[in-house]
DNA sequence: GTGAAAGCGCTAACAA
DNA sequence: TTGTTAGCGCTTTCAC
């Protein structure tokens, strides 16, 4: 590659200004040391005019700072690594805060399984203030990862998984397990008894708390659990029908369904109407996440809201502390509340 | 903050294996001279045994090389930057090429109208070694972007919109306007005549080119374009109802429908189940996108198939060979074909 | 309040 | 084939 254009350096600037480099730095930083207003007004001038842009880099070297973060996403499919709701919308809400306060990010897919080399060059190549890390599972399964992010000694946010609390690393997630059962109990309100759970793929904590709190609803409740209720182990509505087929052919099919998420609740409703059934009538309906579907098909979906995009802010405002805060932080374990949004559906 | 491990260097893995620190740089990197098997061995084995990891910093400082591209997404609403179906599968496909040949992602939001100054500090950051934009719109409300980015002389592809041909920058996109053409065409062999379009949010490129495909096949199958039939002015299908509903009130409704989303054409499923209408029976229905959910409704959805994580992977591939390949590389515009889906909707 | 200069960790030109 | 060293652009200590 040619890039002809020569940078323009702190030296010119401080050329032209008539000044040392020192005073250039003082003037961009706002310190450590004072400039007189005079001179600081002459070294922004000469660098309006050169059009000067310091270096990240030369900055980074020397002042072990790079104001860039890096969000570490793991999951099992390449394919839903950022395009799930979920991990775009935490996206999202922690890339506009982290903007906010001048931080960059730079986003890491990291399929579950795969070898830790690369990621651990990342973290150890000295280009990252601190990194957010999207956790699929709880521990132990996580916990290579974990201890490699620890060794560093980075500041570091866990999402959506606490992590093994021996790294000590902050987290926040939000109440997956409370969500599933205030949905369930809400379904058990309504007079329900048999009810079935579309389970997402087990493998990720998010769907081993919906079956949790699915439990404990019933349990709370009284009601005995049947295994032969809770079905599926996919979040991916495409590949759901088998499972939401198993639950309608039942010879005493479930009253109530709760999906692990909206898009398993919809494909619900597209089989139903398929078979004449009404919902709620005839199959009452939760779904969990609340995306923008939910509210607009026929009838409404029942389901659950989660904050997703808070979470994400949150998530930065976490890592902000650490970065910029006192050293003796002690790590933080957040937990957000969801709401349970009761619409037509159920 | 508190980083209190002292950083291993090249000078410690130099001093470790008993060689210069020339020669750790060589072996690092492969060149730019040879080095003997058996000191290859040496550094290598001290550069395992003291778990040295290159600084990118000092090594970006130096060499001009950062391994890292920016993805620079340009949109209207932060909350759609990365959730949109859109943007996530591009940034899916783009993510993973460029990770497989060793660069990171940074991703920079920017919405439209944002002073440029903060994305000009990024680009002449020197942390670059290139840069992706998605456009969504056409020269030249984009143009004062674009110059900043050809100002730098960064390697760079446009997204979804080719930017103006003045600035001599690559760029890939998606046969939208044909795609359009195509799925309208369809409808027209099936007979009918009196066909609306829902169109998207007409601030954005791509809902131009929709509309304009839709105006070409009315043109050359000799129908009369009645501006009648041309509603809607959003991409979100939970804002489109009062456009639906303007379009199914008509004294005289159209008999086809074509969504300038996938989104939205559900949304028309979703009212027309609320009127009692049959689809396609009382209005057939086309979207564009072919998202996963278009598959899943019933009926299940014909719409237009958009290679967008092979467009994500394809920006890669152009960015790297600039990045990577010849001075005098001409830029590329490439165009990818799409694919009409016929399913049971129309 | 300001200047001179050391040095962050690396690559590659120059020497051998 | 290898060692020595300049210097990438910046921040900050030391000296004034």
């Amino acid at each position: 590659m040619v890039r002809p254009k020569k940078r323009v350096t702190h030296q010119d600037v401080a050329r032209l200004a008539g000044v040392s480099t020192a005073v250039v730095s003082y003037v961009i930083n706002n310190g450590p040391r004072p400039t007189s207003p005079e001179v600081r007004e002459r070294v922004l001038r000469a660098i309006h005019e050169l059009d000067y842009h310091p270096s990240a880099f030369a900055r980074g070297l020397r002042a072990q700072r790079t104001n860039t973060v890096a969000l570490i996403v793991n999951d099992y499919y390449a394919s839903s690594v950022f395009t799930a709701a979920y991990s775009a919308t935490i996206l999202t809400g922690l890339t506009m805060r982290l903007k906010e306060h001048g931080y960059y990010m730079l986003v890491y897919p990291m399929l579950v399984g795969e070898d830790l080399g690369a990621v651990d060059a990342l973290l150890r190549s000295g280009r990252l203030d601190g990194v957010v890390v999207r956790l699929v599972e709880e521990a132990p399964a996580t916990d290579a990862l974990l201890e490699r992010v620890a060794a560093t000694q980075l500041p570091c946010v866990c999402i959506e998984q606490p992590g093994s609390p021996r790294f000590g690393l902050s987290s926040i997630r939000y109440d997956d397990r409370r969500g599933s059962y205030e949905a369930v109990s809400h379904l058990i309100a309504q007079g329900h008894r048999r009810i079935a759970h579309l389970a997402g793929d087990r493998r990720y904590g998010t769907a081993q708390s919906r079956i949790a709190g699915y439990r404990d609803a019933l349990d709370h409740h009284g009601i005995a659990f049947d295994p032969a209720l809770v079905v599926g182990d996919t979040w991916d509505a495409g590949r759901a029908l088998p499972s939401i087929r198993q639950l309608l052919d039942m010879e005493l099919p479930p009253t109530a369904i709760f999906a692990a998420n909206d898009h398993l609740a919809v494909r619900v409703i597209e089989e139903t109407r398929h078979r004449g059934l009404r919902v709620p009538e005839d199959v009452a309906l939760f779904g969990c996440d609340d995306i923008d579907l939910a509210r607009q098909v026929v009838p409404p979906l029942s389901t659950i809201h989660i904050p997703l995009a808070d979470l994400g802010e949150r998530a930065g405002d976490l890592l902000l502390e650490q970065i910029e805060g006192d050293d003796d932080l002690q790590p933080q374990a957040e937990v957000m509340g969801v709401t349970v949004v009761q619409r037509a559906s159920a």
